[in-house]
DNA sequence: CAGCATCCTGTCAGATACTG
DNA sequence: CAGTATCTGACAGGATGCTG
């Protein structure tokens, strides 16, 4: 294995306690909607309507705090047009991509496991 | 980027459906304590009480309702020793090893850049 | 030691309606 | 179009007590 996890650990050694940052952080990116809605902007810049269409089943609700979450933590880049009508695009800041770097093959390797997994 | 979304796209259509299996695994995989649990489990293997006391802030009840859902996707592997008192002794399986290979570049990642980004 | 059963509560998330 | 506001129910999750 390429990386172990005392190796993350030895820099860092509160991974397991409760209230530190990694934990916070871990909650926005691996939540439910945050990793859809990341998914969604890796393959470039969308605009509120079509994140709506794009991720299935989200609450106009969830996605504008999933996105102001994300965008507050320096994931995605928000940029309003003042035009008529409105026009907000989303998509990912260059700490958000580093992060995408890392999370598609992990990705990827779910998409392609999942049939076995739930057993179909 | 070494992988798009649109290449995963392309082997599975779903991704963004409700209710299909890739959208199971998430929910399991990346739940606020699978990840922990699984990367307790990533140095090796651990008895319960080890688990509880190694993962700050976990409810038995959660542990037990978290190891059981990862135990029947095939990523965590349960040993009991039929001794007293007993012993049981939790471990990833191979296929969950394949996982954290994939996961431990992410979780290194966000334990590095989580100071930044939630701002202290 | 390693759990399960039960009860209880707070938060999250969905639905609906409204607005600049 | 891109949101906000409000209400409500469901369920995640905690506390407690018990058992093989």
């Amino acid at each position: 294995m390429a990386v172990s996890f005392a190796q993350i650990r030895a820099t860092r050694d509160d991974v397991f306690t409760e209230n530190c940052p990694t934990r916070v952080v871990l909650d926005h990116v691996m939540s439910k909607w945050g990793v859809l809605v990341l998914l969604a902007l890796t393959d470039g810049t969308l605009r509120w309507g079509e994140l709506r269409r794009t991720v299935d089943g989200i609450s106009e609700k969830m996605l504008a705090s999933t996105l102001r979450t994300l965008e507050s933590d320096g994931i995605v880049a928000r940029t309003a047009y003042p035009e008529v009508p409105p026009r907000v695009e989303y998509a990912l800041t260059p700490r958000g991509e580093q992060l995408m770097v890392r999370m598609l093959p992990l990705m990827e390797w779910i998409a392609d496991e999942a049939d076995d997994i739930v057993g179909r």
